[in-house]
DNA sequence: TCAAAAGTGTTTGCGGTACACCCATGT
DNA sequence: ACATGGGTGTACCGCAAACACTTTTGA
């Protein structure tokens, strides 16, 4: 890359400001929800938006992105992976903004921590399937982060995002019939889960209310893994 | 994503630059080729680098990466997607300077148009197997986007960006085998790929020296298709 | 007739899918 | 004993992989 037509002293530069925007992904009652923010005044106001902020001079990309998610969801250590970058010359009508999107899962250890919505009126866990009208170019984004969502969860382990340390297959099989949004054969998907390898029995059960114990398992590693 | 700790007049910003650095790769002689322009001063001075330029205030990202393919490739027209987003603090020596990576798909019909290197010392196509060494992030940002390229050939018909309008099976099963470098079964190859149903016979031939020649195919659309 | 690349089918094994019943528990 | 979700096995089909010979052409 080489500068030209530039002009940079102090970090003074002119070009397009940079923005983090965050798609943060959870589970609940079996529907997929994203957590978005009700903007209060300018051109978009009363519109949903996603949490995000501009890039400081002084961190990267993922830096930002995590202290969105910490400041707005108030969580770290969740699964987070870069998106896209959107930008249209139009998708911020207050200036000239690159968007550079990010998406996480929240399982529901981390939403345990903070639930946020009890605390701001601004900002809500909405059902992906009942979005309220979007600001910006939201509503594009969140499209092209579910796709990927759901594309992700083909090859990879992903999934673990969504599910806390220890969880039964029942509840893994569920998380994927939400996102994919389809109903999948019992049998056939324990078959696949086991042969991947990717989880182990911890030896424990959990006891529900009036049913047969069901197992748990754990991820052998939370980390991204290509199953195909 | 709303707008904090900023200050926009005039399209003023405090914050990070944004660039775009375009991956050209090409397929000759069997080999993969990517595009590289040596850097003649400033800190990387006799490193290369991938083609790029800053994003202007009034283009898109995409318009960026089509102006460094015409300015610096002198091609057009071409496959061309946006690949990952990097902003490690240090990645360029001389500021803070976010890269938008894309990367871009020329044929030999495309190659014909201009054979920069004659003209440009500065410019060449590089063995992606041999690559002298790197200014900035940008070996890291090949490598991306090598892996990149060779899962999207898996499930997608992104081939076409290799191949001229009129191809040969043997031709088209090449650009395969150079890029996953390993050879592929003749027979197997042939079955699957017509299968897709994404290429047709053209009903022309083509006559090599002193052999039995070949049917030309073309695709029947010469635009992203899943095929998995 | 020879050299060189084009072109073509069959067999086998594995993975995905379809499908129904018994088990453990609390009330 | 019953209601509720947990847990298990088999049969079939289609796709992927392995594998070798014939055809067409120009020299």
């Amino acid at each position: 890359m080489k500068i030209q037509n530039t002009k940079q002293k102090n970090n003074l530069i002119i070009g397009p400001a940079v923005a983090v925007d965050t798609l943060i992904f959870t589970i609940r009652n079996n529907d997929l929800m994203i957590l978005l923010i009700k903007i209060k005044d300018g051109p978009y106001k009363n519109k949903w938006a996603l949490p995000g902020g501009l890039v400081q001079i002084d961190e990267t990309l993922d830096m930002a992105a995590k202290r969105v998610l910490r400041k707005k969801a108030g969580v770290k250590g969740v699964y987070l992976e870069q998106l896209y970058t959107f930008g249209d010359l139009n998708r911020d009508k207050r200036g000239r903004i690159i968007s550079v999107a990010y998406f996480a899962l929240l399982n529901s250890d981390k939403l345990k921590l903070k639930t946020l919505e009890d605390f701001y009126s601004d900002i809500a866990w909405k059902n992906i399937n009942s979005l309220p009208p979007l600001a910006f170019d939201h509503k594009k984004i969140i499209n092209y982060g579910l796709e990927r969502l759901k594309r992700k969860m083909e090859y990879t382990n992903v999934v673990y995002g969504f599910l806390p340390q220890e969880f039964t297959l029942t509840e893994m099989q569920k998380v994927y019939e939400t996102v994919w949004n389809k109903k999948l054969d019992k049998r056939n998907f324990r078959k696949q889960v086991q042969k991947l390898g990717i989880i182990e029995p911890t030896g424990k059960t959990r006891h529900s209310e009036r049913n047969r114990p069901a197992k748990l398992y754990r991820f052998k590693d939370r980390k991204l893994i290509f199953t195909k």
